[in-house]
DNA sequence: CGTATGACGGTAG
DNA sequence: CCTACCGCCATAC
């Protein structure tokens, strides 16, 4: 059971307050936890977000791309998500992606 | 407790 | 812009 709170839920939390037809990034979300410095935490983090029910394909990695695209069920699953919300992804990059771009750090501070 | 790993980021070249 | 290396924090073994 503790092994479920602290620094995970607190991630899982900022994604799911990612508005849909956006998306963030590791950096961003570690950032606005105060690790800045530990992007890779936010990814080691949702390894099990699968199991919390977190949309996780709304987070990508700093150039847009869909980095965690393996972790999920299909091979474009995650893909089709975000095209599904109007985000135009091709080939595993999100495109327009300053457009899409959601930094709870900024958005949730303003 | 020490080592290895991880869906990354930033800086340097 | 692309590639390469280091650093970062937390979890797992």
């Amino acid at each position: 059971m503790k092994s479920n709170d602290g620094f995970f839920e607190r991630v899982y939390e900022v994604v799911r307050l990612i508005p849909e037809g956006r998306v963030t990034s590791y950096g961003a979300i570690a950032n606005y936890l105060g690790t800045k410095g530990s992007a890779r935490m936010v990814g080691w983090a949702m390894n099990s977000s699968h199991t919390k029910g977190v949309p996780a394909h709304r987070v990508v990695n700093r150039k847009g791309l869909l980095t965690g695209k393996h972790h999920f069920q299909g091979t474009n699953l995650m893909q089709q998500l975000l095209e599904n919300e109007g985000v135009v992804v091709i080939d595993n990059q999100i495109q327009n992606l300053e457009n899409h771009f959601w930094d709870p750090s900024v958005e949730l501070t303003r």
